[in-house]
DNA sequence: CCGTATCCCGGAAGATACTG
DNA sequence: CAGTATCTTCCGGGATACGG
């Protein structure tokens, strides 16, 4: 590993906040703009918006769904809401749709490689969240009781 | 690219999401209810919301920053937005703050352990973004020609 | 069946003034 | 300096009805 001019700390035998990976990342992000023009932000707002996060996640898991089969397994979501998300995933790479022109009409969506790519980071950040999660929802009552 | 220390295959050769990873997240996640009801949700929905991802990855940063130093180094917050945002990631573990009872008052926020693993969390995932982006975004221009 | 078109509302978030 | 209080604006997102 190599070691910046900065002291790293280490959380768990791994360094924290690598300063190199930290200025890459800097680089890119457009700090003085807001989602639609610094594209880095815009990417991650749409892919880790309400429902997009749970779409990935259930494509990853099944493969290929139906419209219906998604507005039936995510509870709560409108069509709309469900089509706009889907849409956004579509057009920045995350997912293709298949139209099977029969009667009634059946169309599937899937993830492309880019997609099972990002769905892996996703699985990542939500395995993070669940192993962590005790501990903070233990916190936030310790917090109320305080407050 | 980085091999990850799992059972999972990469891009390319693309066999998605390991099966027992996504069990794990699935029986977790409370897909009936939204976030507030479901904590797995309602912790992602609040460390990822619009300002507090660019808040931890620059506390991971600087490691420790005054609550003016925030606001400057994140251009377009509100005074409001950001004391917010802070609230929520100390409630939730992921930050300190100290106050020195100065005048004029000081105050101080840095990343507790938890802050720090989930900032290379979002590192990694920034860093995913980054690498993609490129091509997201010509892949935008070329959709937006078609329609 | 797969969406789109409307209408509508509540909450997220900006601007600004103010206080300990 | 470090926020809070207030007001307003805006739009994400829900419900529903309809069209291809």
């Amino acid at each position: 590993m190599k070691q910046s001019n900065r002291d790293e700390t280490v959380v768990g035998g791994h360094a924290v906040t690598d300063k190199k990976k930290m200025e890459k990342i800097f680089a890119r992000i457009d700090l003085e703009n807001p989602p639609p023009i610094c594209p880095i932000r815009d990417v991650l707002a749409k892919a880790l918006d309400k429902w997009s996060m749970l779409i990935i996640l259930m494509l990853g898991y099944n493969d290929t769904l139906r419209f219906g089969d998604l507005k039936k397994k995510i509870k709560g979501i409108s069509p709309k809401m469900l089509s706009i998300s889907l849409k956004h995933l579509e057009q920045d790479g995350f997912l293709v749709r298949t139209v099977f022109p029969e009667v009634p009409l059946r169309v599937e969506y899937h993830l492309t490689d880019q997609g099972k790519s990002f769905c892996n980071k996703i699985l990542d950040l939500s395995e993070w969240i669940n192993d962590h999660f005790p501990e903070i929802v233990k916190r936030r009552y310790k917090v109320d009781e305080i407050m």
